[in-house]
DNA sequence: CTCCACGAGTTGTAGCTACAACAATTAGGG
DNA sequence: CCCTAATTGTTGTAGCTACAACTCGTGGAG
């Protein structure tokens, strides 16, 4: 008779299928591009979607665009503390207490300015590492996830 | 005479369709899941990458670990050693100098298999939130970034 | 044989991320 | 009117990530 056919082994199965892996190692490969591009300009990849997302829809409440963004409303805090900081972002006291306004201010507009050809530069390396059909690839899962909402 | 068209500001632009943006969100709503399924065995997302790929390619250095799995090598360097301090893996000196080997322990292993059916659920989960295509489209990516190797 | 360039790994620093616990405030129910 | 529940934002803690600068060791050019 045959042997048995051997099973593959739990971790085999992890390391040749898991989808956290593959996010992850995709997120820092995409991540790393853009921050490499605007290192030049002071700003990181994340501080400039967040400034862009102001931008356009501000001005905003924190718990907006933390909703919006699907970042933990203690991670924006902290990382709109720096936006602050850098003199990017107004943070004001919204009517309601307790609750708050940012806008985009002088100065994070001029720094969008200044980003933007760096930015569009990372934008065709990333489709070039992505391939043919990547970028897409990326985009609809994106939507998939966004269109199901949260994700807990 | 029509007014000149409106030219889209670069915010709007960078907020329509970043792809860093799109690739952050993605890892922090598919990596939340399995750390979410796997906290109460007590290991995370990455963790149980990196301890899955030791236990197939290993023993091996902390150096090839790094360039294959696209990770800073000072990153991992931290990872391991937490991962040292939880016993699932040993760190040993390499026969040339300054080289390091790295093996899974039994506790490692043991760790892999109590995780295995909440790392499954973690999966499936995932695949329904990425959405029809989506859990391909993913591994498509990643499949275009790993074949054009490093991304700098 | 010496020196130095390279590869390997660590440490300082800093940003992004999340969970738990907390404070502040508002809105609703009794 | 008061008290509770829900919402909003902050802080403590901790993991993941990367860059810069460093140490340690090896191997090759002179």
């Amino acid at each position: 008779m045959a042997p048995p056919p051997p099973q593959p082994s739990p971790a085999a199965e992890i390391m040749g299928s898991c989808l956290a892996g593959r996010t992850r190692l995709l997120n820092r490969a995409i991540t790393g591009l853009y921050d490499e591009s605007l290192r030049a300009v002071g700003v990181t990849a994340a501080q400039l979607t967040t400034l862009s997302f102001v931008h356009e829809l501000g001005p905003i409440a924190p718990g907006e665009i933390a909703r919006t963004l699907m970042i933990e409303k203690s991670t924006l805090s902290r990382n709109l503390g720096r936006m602050e900081r850098h003199g990017w972002i107004s943070i004001a006291q919204g009517e309601a207490g307790h609750t708050q306004v940012i806008a985009i201010t002088r100065r994070g507009r001029a720094l969008i300015a200044r980003a933007l050809p760096r930015w569009e530069r990372a934008q065709a390396r990333a489709r070039e590492l992505l391939g043919e059909g990547g970028a897409d690839a990326v985009i609809e899962a994106f939507n998939s996830v966004r269109a199901r909402g949260a994700y807990r």
